[in-house]
DNA sequence: ATAACAAATGTTATTCTATAACATAACATC
DNA sequence: GATGTTATGTTATAGAATAACATTTGTTAT
């Protein structure tokens, strides 16, 4: 059984503010926000965790909407390209980005309890890699950086883990 | 078709002190690297790049050995355990650890050209990633650095990929 | 308008990655 | 050697991603 995500009817204030973000960038750029696109960003974002893509594909069939795996997978290949979601390797979710605009490969702290995903952006580890791999005369093309572990909130409640 | 792995016949130089190392260590700690496991960990130090499970199965089945997907998970997973390899998120491959015996989630260099993954080892990125939890009051569980690029040696030659 | 072209989506099938569930074998301890 | 534990064998399935081709939609030029 697929996870449950928590999604609500309206999208929150955070996700209304993120598809207008989202619809004035590719006017800018001239992309093509479809339908299809838009919706699947909304999706994104009215989850309070990341989603999977099998997990988005099942919202847009319960929209009514036709669908089949590359229906979303290129969806958010394009938000991707975009700079407007992140994808997270670990987990291989997605996730709406909170500093859209800037093209960057994010840092993201994940929980392991209740799945919330927070996105760094710490100029000074970006620097640091950088350093590294200028070292080591190594062109840097993505960066992935993804801490597992538990959130405040979670480390308040008894462990469910161990 | 999967992808030919560089696989010589007789493991190389660090292969076979990275077998006594892991021989060491399971000793040490009580620990069983079986017939299995071990050809495992020789399978992934024979290659030049990492490998993923299926590939590594392959060579399980050119052995003479029965096996199934769950045959070379578990050892996978018996070796990460120990800390004997590490799983590389963005790729589902698995590369053997050059410290073992001091477990640690490792920092990456993947070649997009050649493949070939070089292991960091720098406190300061750790370090820098613990003061960012810590201010967060998040608990680290594990940590997941993979800087995709071109190696040096990859960059010398004439780009494959634009 | 409409023909021609390009971009986006629909559709079917397949590949790759990983785990669940249960059976058997090997190993250790008593 | 009986017992309990660990490791492996085996079958089936779940989960993630892409290939290949058809159709539709949007854009541009005539
Ligand atoms: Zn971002
Ligand atoms: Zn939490
Ligand atoms: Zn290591
Ligand atoms: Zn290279």
């Amino acid at each position: 059984m697929r996870q449950a995500a928590d999604l609500s009817c309206s999208p929150s204030i955070d996700a209304q503010q993120a598809l207008a973000r989202a619809e004035t960038l590719c006017q800018q750029r001239g992309a093509r926000l479809t339908d299809l696109r838009r919706r699947v960003l909304e999706i994104i974002w009215s989850s309070a965790t990341p989603l999977g893509a099998y997990t988005i594909l099942d919202v847009l069939r319960d929209d009514g909407r036709q669908g089949a795996p590359p229906t979303v997978y290129r969806a958010l290949d394009f938000l991707l390209a975009q700079g407007l979601i992140h994808r997270l390797a670990s987990l291989n979710v997605f996730t709406g980005c909170r500093r859209p605009g800037s093209h960057h490969s994010g840092q993201f702290l994940i929980c392991r309890d209740c799945g919330r995903v927070s996105e760094l952006s710490n100029p000074v580890i970006d620097e640091l890699l950088r350093a590294e791999t200028d070292a080591r005369g190594f062109e840097v093309l993505a960066r992935i950086v993804e801490i597992l572990g538990r959130c405040p909130d979670c480390l308040k409640e008894p462990t469910r883990h161990g």
